[in-house]
Parts: C-alpha cells; structure tokens; sequence
DNA sequence: TTGACAATAGACAGATCTGTCTATTAGTTT
DNA sequence: AAACTAATAGACAGATCTGTCTATTGTCAA
C-alpha cells in the first residue's frame, strides 16, 4: 500500500508527517489546515480527499502515533531489558530519553485530550484509549511478575509515568524521570517485601486522615 | 476596593468570575470573548476596559486561580493535619475530594501551559510559577518533617500530585488520589527506614540498566 | 442641577479559519 | 493515443474571533 521506491512519500503520508510535527509542537488548536498544506507541499484539496475534516485529520495523526510511538516505546523497553520486573523500571529510562529530545513537549495524547476538551471528540476516545493501553502494558507486566494486588501497584506506576511526564514538560526537568523510577523501585521493593502490612498502614492511615 | 454591600458585583469581578468557569471548563482557546461578556452580562467595552487583551485576561484568570486557590488548599489540607508529615499525605485526600467534584476537568494550570504552547506567553508564566509553588509547599513540609534528602521526596510527591491528577482526568478515576496516597505513604517510609541504602540501590540498578 | 465618569448595546473592521469549488496539470493504465 | 485517476493552485463563501468606535444611558458627588 506504501510507496516503496518512489524518492517522494504519497500525499497522505507528506500531510500526515506535517501534521504529526505541528500538532504536536503547537497544539492541534493552534495550527491551522493552511498551516499543514504549506509544510507538506499538498494542494488543500488532496488533504480534504484523505481526511473528511480537520477533527479526522486530528484523530488519525493521535491514531498513527499511538501506533509507532508506542511502538518504539516496546522496542526500547524491552531491548533494555527481559524480566517483566526490570521492565517496568526501564520504563523510565526510555522516558528520560524522550524528555531529553529538544522536541519533548510533553504527551500528546494528554495534550489533545485537554485541548479538545469534549470526551466525544474523535481525536479524545483515541487518546483515552492510548493511556488505558499504556496501563494495560504496564499491569501486563505486574502481573508476570507476580507481585501481590497487581492492579494496585500497575495503578501507582502509571501515576508515577503520568506525573514524570507533567513534572518534565512543567518544570524542564528530564530528571524527573530518574525521580519516578527511584520512587517505582521503593514502591515495587515494598509491595515485594509484604504488600499486605503496607497496604493495612496506609488504608488505615487513609480512613484516620480523612 | 470591592464592593462590600452592593448586591451585585462589579464588572471587573463578575468577568473574572464567567472567564474563570469558562476558561476552566473548555479551554482558554476554546471560549471567545463574546461567551465571557454575554455569560458575565457586561459590555464588551467594559471587558476592554478592565483587561487590554484576551491574553492579559488568561493571565488574570490563572492569576486570581494561583491565589484563591492555593489558599483554599492550603487551608484544607492544614485543617485535616498539622504535623509536616501528615500534611503530605492528606494533600491527597483533598485532592481526591476535588478529583470527586462533577466541574472537575485537570489542573487549569497544566491546561493552560499545554493549550498556550509559549512559554513566554504570560498565562503560561504564571502557570509555571504556580506549579513551583506547589513544589514549594511540599518541600517546606518535607523539611520540616526532617527528611533526609528533602528534594528527592519533594520531587517524587510532586510527581504522584501532577500524575495524580492526570489519570483522574484521563480515566476519570477520583480514587487516583488514593493510590497515590498509599504510594507517597511507602516513599515517605522507605525514606524513614533507611534513606541511604534505598536511594543507593535504586542509583545502581539504574545505572546497570541504562 | 450639573458635570464627571463608568457602563451599556451594538455596529464595525480586519484577520483567520474551515471547507468547497473550479479549472488545470501530471501520471498511469488500457 | 486515449481515458481515467490523482494531484495541483488558488479563489471563494461563510463562520468566527479579537479589538475598536460610537452614541447612549445611568450614577454619584459637588
């Protein structure tokens, strides 16, 4: 289906390559169709044949990265590493990486969900969808490793992963990255040691508190 | 300055107040002017008057939200604890509560920083300031709380809040703030335990994994 | 009462944005 | 060569948005 030769990409790759770049740069409220034309050399014309409206564009450029981006995200997780266990902290590496690239401007799935601001947008259910995939990759790999309350301790990575991200884009700080991780070791470290002692503390301390 | 008996208030206020919800709810870019003077029933001369720009209103909203805001928090938070200690972990509690609010939808500050997409804008400054803030907050009751590397911490709590949130908003999930409380709980205890020899063994398996 | 000032309604200009239409050109297949 | 398809450039309509201008009304103090 791809052009394999041709020294030229198709119209619907040059576009979607533009938009993929804009939209993630500047927002997807922020970068108008002529915008996208003009970077990817295409008449407006041959983006409406490709894309029936500009939400479309939107929800298929979320569509395409949430496939290659994530992955490339698995690749380099699991080159850096084999058991499940190690995985999940290798995570944080393959973030750090990423916050580190001049073009880092935090998640884009975040970032079009808060932008577009409907649940019903296209472009929103692809983004929702996206992060419950990252939780599942993350609970999957809990799970082969076998620690106790699995959806738990998935649940708190996945906060841990979220908040690095938002810590990184905020404050300009790939370190936060090495943050999470060092917090996601204690965490696993304890669940391994008696996740059930620690989870009667702090439910106990919980319902005082509150 | 503001009006203390007249039964309705003054214009300046009642634009702050419709740009505040409609702003939060949808979006700075997504709320135009006219929404805010016809919500607020104030001339749009009357809003050109107070505010020289849309931006310059953004940056009042965000602003006036910084203040109100991080007090009301703050109050909460220390009348649910008055030990160090346990003002961190209740912070999540009256996050939860918030996350439980049905107008919740993400931090306006983060919003605002991601729909800006410029640094320099002057929405996003206070933005960025605000989310120091926070960090400030919890780095004062980590010191005071007397724990060793009180950075460390403050940065991994700064991480489960901002992650915290995310993922209520994401997957609108309020118990969020529960599992990022339980999570913040066994930092802050393997930080009592033995600060050293945690932060050194997460160091070295970082470092064997990269 | 009069004068100063603030607020009002609404028209308006100018910019920008999405999406459509048309007329033309290039490339591929039969 | 002929026919079909895909892509092109660019004008265009229609909507929306920010910010300005004007002419009028209300309010309060001197």
């Amino acid at each position: 289906m791809a052009p394999k030769k041709s020294p030229r990409p198709s119209a619907r790759d040059r576009i979607l390559a533009a938009a993929s770049q804009l939209f993630y740069q500047e927002g997807v409220q922020n970068v108008g169709i002529d915008r996208i034309i003009a970077e990817s050399g295409v008449a407006k014309m041959s983006l409406y044949n490709h894309f029936k409206s500009k939400d479309a564009l939107i929800a298929a450029y979320l569509q395409q990265r949430d496939e290659t981006w994530g992955k490339q995200f698995q690749e380099k997780v699991e080159g850096l590493a084999t058991e499940p266990r190690e995985q999940l902290l290798v995570i944080f590496d393959v973030l750090q990486d990423w916050f580190k690239e001049p073009a880092f401007r935090g998640c884009a799935f975040m970032n079009a969900a808060i932008e577009l601001a409907d649940r019903e947008h296209p472009g929103t259910q692809v983004s929702l969808r996206h992060h419950q995939l990252i939780y599942d990759y993350i609970l999957d790999r809990v799970r082969a490793a076998e620690f106790p309350h699995p959806e738990v301790l998935a649940q708190q990575l996945m906060i841990l992963v979220d908040g690095a991200i938002m810590v990184a884009f905020m404050d300009q700080q790939p370190e936060a990255a090495q943050r999470a991780k060092q917090a996601a070791s204690a965490l696993i470290a304890a669940t391994s040691i008696s996740a059930a002692s620690i989870s009667a503390t702090s439910t106990t301390a919980t319902s005082t508190l509150q």
